[in-house]
DNA sequence: CGCCAAACTTAGGAGCTTGCCA
DNA sequence: TGGCAAGCTCCTAAGTTTGGCG
């Protein structure tokens, strides 16, 4: 791999292959068929470092510590250590005894010199340099993940069965390599140690995969995979949206067909079509089966009867734990149709029941790609998104003007991200200062609005020739008018960031415009109301999105 | 078909750095 | 000049989709 020499050389040759300028290319790639690639060269992996004891010498418990450790191993089968108030009673105690060295060691750790600091990051960064890159069809292109995954605690989201498990140490023997038939195998970075398999499938992208045998069956193992910026991600995320459009483009016939469906006779084709228009009109998840050791969430075709209260007046309420255990609760109206089949698919069961109990994701995606080739229910979400982005540009655009500053246009913008993020139910959990620092926030507003209160006052007495003794006050009404104007300026710049602070409490606005909304919507309107990207995308969107970059400002979605 | 594995995208939170204000 | 919120990247869990197999 001669390209991968120095940090210089890389960024030259990764700036030079712009893939979204050479579609000719591309449109060649596409009589490989299934394959993704001729040559794949990288290496490997690296591994998690050897556990180092407290201070580079063994610890020893204290006596103190081994006999409470003892104590603890005495009663470990007993009915009594099972109780969760006593394990919670005990673990506190427990920890107390070694949690000094782990406070003390972040301690030093934090206190170290920034230029320390620095040299460790540059560091490490030269040693992974190799790492990082790799070639494909002699390309450089840039890797996600170099490392595997550490041993620990599996920390499950929500209700998770499994969480608390231990994950084991992932060692060269747990990894298979996929490289290029032609291109060298990459050397075991741990001495002593081999790979578990080597292999060379042009048909996948990823470079290595590893899995920890100890978790169970629905683990299905990690993978060394490209980077966001690399060009087979960005194609890829290319052909989504693509895809996304698609569907825009057909939409009408899909919605015609799919209220025919929920009018049929058979209960499988209503399903059908009821679970479509909820996907579509709600951008649910499609909602898989999921296994025992897994937590017990819900998406559309997985609804269960107590998910789902049937309202008066076409109404209905959903209530359940989607992906990550995010709670999704939403009263809505929906069709007359829809409400009536509904009704009809909770009669007579049980709470824990299926209220979709004749189809599933599989027949349901079925059903999709009968209408629209590659179709799937991930499509609608990724459509609803960026559909509403687009929208809700067009319905609130008489809220900013051409001379409105970078930073309220930018306000602009987040109150539509917030409308997407919103529709997809992206929520994060509150900053736990939330109450505390939006109050101060508040009070700087009350500030801002007594100045310009005060300064009004004043304006109205220096026009009639009179003034207050206050120095701190202008003397003269154009002093005053450039004061109260910047005043109130200030006032609502302080009004947007608290209304954003509120609103932003429990939305978490990132993870729409990274997966869901077509980039080069908000590249256009960037272009056309003239806020410089960089504003709306961070420095790795920026890379991640730049086959959207070069866009019209016209773009229509 | 139903079931399962493989391979990929989507997700929230941890934890770091940055930058602002008192 | 240090305290702290905001911004951002990293991490890895948790989804979806597809296709092969009995």
């Amino acid at each position: 791999m001669q390209k991968v020499s120095s940090q210089q050389a890389i960024d030259t040759n990764i700036q030079a292959k712009k893939w979204w300028e050479r579609e000719a290319e591309v449109q060649q790639d596409h009589e490989k068929g299934k394959n993704k690639w001729k040559a794949l060269e990288h290496h490997g992996v690296t591994f998690f470092p050897a556990y180092q004891p407290h201070g580079g010498k063994p610890m020893d418990l204290t006596p103190e510590q081994e006999e409470i450790c003892n104590w603890w191993a005495q009663i470990v089968d007993q009915d009594f250590s099972k109780k969760p108030l006593v394990r919670k009673n005990f673990e506190k105690s427990f920890i107390e005894l070694f949690d000094q060295y782990l406070s003390d060691y972040k301690e030093i750790r934090k206190n170290r010199s920034t230029q320390e600091k620095k040299k460790e990051i540059e560091e490490k960064q030269k040693q992974d340099l190799i790492y990082k890159y790799c070639l494909i069809d002699g390309e450089l292109e840039k890797i996600s993940n170099i490392i595997v995954e550490p041993p620990g605690i599996f920390r499950g989201r929500g209700e998770h069965p499994l969480a608390g498990k231990l994950k084991s140490r992932i060692m060269p023997e747990h990894v298979t390599v996929n490289v290029g038939p032609e291109d060298p195998i990459p050397a075991c970075p741990l001495g002593g140690h081999s790979w578990k398999r080597i292999i060379s499938n042009p048909e996948a992208t990823w470079l290595c995969h590893f899995k920890d045998e100890r978790l169970e069956k629905s683990n299905n193992g990690k993978y060394v995979q490209l980077a966001a910026d690399s060009r087979i991600k960005g194609e890829n995320d290319r052909k989504k949206y693509e895809k996304a459009r698609r569907l825009k483009k057909n939409i009408d016939s899909i919605k015609r067909n799919y209220q025919e469906k929920m009018r049929s006779q058979d209960v499988v084709d209503q399903q059908l079509g009821v679970c479509t228009y909820l996907i579509d009109k709600l951008a649910l998840r499609v909602g898989n089966e999921k296994g025992e050791d897994e937590a017990d969430t819900v998406g559309c075709c997985s609804l269960k009867v107590k998910n789902i209260q049937i309202e008066e007046n076409n109404q209905i309420t959903l209530d359940f734990l989607g992906k990550d255990s995010i709670r999704y609760l939403n009263t809505v109206e929906v069709e007359a149709k829809v409400h009536q089949n509904l009704k009809s698919f909770v009669q007579g069961k049980n709470p824990d029941d299926e209220l979709f109990d004749r189809i599933n994701a599989s027949k349901l995606n079925d059903y999709l790609k009968e209408m629209m080739d590659d179709l799937s229910a991930k499509v609608f979400r990724t459509y609803n998104a960026s559909v509403t982005l687009q929208n809700q540009f067009q319905e609130k655009d008489n809220k900013i003007s051409e001379i409105d500053t970078i930073e309220k246009k930018v306000q602009f913008y987040e109150e539509c991200n917030r409308e997407v993020a919103r529709l997809c139910n992206h929520q994060k959990e509150a900053n736990k200062n939330h109450d505390e620092q939006l109050l101060k926030m508040k009070q700087v507003q009350t500030e801002k609005q007594e100045k310009v209160t005060q300064l009004e006052q004043e304006l109205a007495k220096l026009k009639k020739g009179k003034s207050s003794n206050d120095p701190k006050l202008p003397k003269t009404v154009d002093l005053c008018l450039t004061a109260l104007e910047k005043a109130r300026a200030q006032l609502e710049l302080q009004e947007m960031r608290v209304k954003k602070k509120d609103e932003n409490k429990n939305l978490a606005l990132g993870t729409s415009k990274i997966n869901y909304m077509d980039p080069r919507i908000s590249i256009s309107w960037c272009k056309q109301k003239e806020v410089p990207i960089e504003k709306i995308f961070q420095p790795t969107l920026m890379n991640k999105f730049t086959w959207a970059m070069n866009i019209e400002p016209d773009y229509e979605f």
